[in-house]
DNA sequence: ACCATATGTAAGTGATAGCTTACCGTAAGC
DNA sequence: GCTTACGGTAAGCTATCACTTACATATGGT
């Protein structure tokens, strides 16, 4: 699954930013270094990180490399997270509920 | 905002298995080591990381340490996603479309 | 062909993160 | 009160990671 690499890809200041700056639309590297307080090579290598967790694209344009977001990283996020959205609130209500009863030492499975 | 916090604890593999082991309901810290190949100590440092990403609560229970999973920090990262989701299917629908006119040495795929 | 531009890669380095063991505080049972 | 169980904290070690500079590669223009 991806969504592993895409939580340790964002996991990165540096690597968000990047991510951030490709919200507005396709950028090439040199441009992105230079919004960044980084070499550019860094930049190279967050890039590498970030496809291969499938944030970005990559779609060379002459010399220059053209870096924008791809939608399939962010949804596996999404899918990952809404997975634990209905069994969490559930098993949250299920202990609020205990709570209220009053018999809250259980759960000795 | 704590969305990057939270980011960065469920980016390592560790904490994300104690957060899935928390899916499940709360549990107590000796239950969660156990099921892991790490010491206990280590999962208590975990569960801090956690706890300051507002993923997980933790609950005294005698001398038992409940902690279960918080909705908070899960939703400050769908927020956060979501927010990119827009902009992202924007810049990207703007991008084909560039494509399909033929501008750049395009490529239909 | 030659040079300039733009980018990826290699090698090395300092900082950080996750793990361990040892220790300390605290709540329950005798 | 003493002992046992449970869990958080401290100190130290090792591996990984993000960054740097130097080098290699490729495309375009002249």
């Amino acid at each position: 699954m991806t969504y592993e690499r895409a939580l340790q890809a964002l996991a990165d200041p540096t690597r968000r930013a990047i991510f951030e700056r490709l919200r507005g639309g396709p950028c090439a590297v040199g441009e992105i270094a230079a919004g960044l307080p980084v070499s550019r090579p860094a930049v190279s290598q967050h890039l590498r990180v970030l496809r291969e967790a499938d944030l970005v694209r990559e779609r060379r344009q002459g010399t220059r490399n053209m870096y924008s977001v791809a939608p399939e990283g962010l949804d596996a996020l999404r899918v990952y997270l809404d997975s634990f959205w209905g069994e969490v609130l559930d098993a949250f209500k299920v202990a609020v509920e205990r709570e209220a009863k009053g018999d809250a030492h259980a759960r000795t499975d």
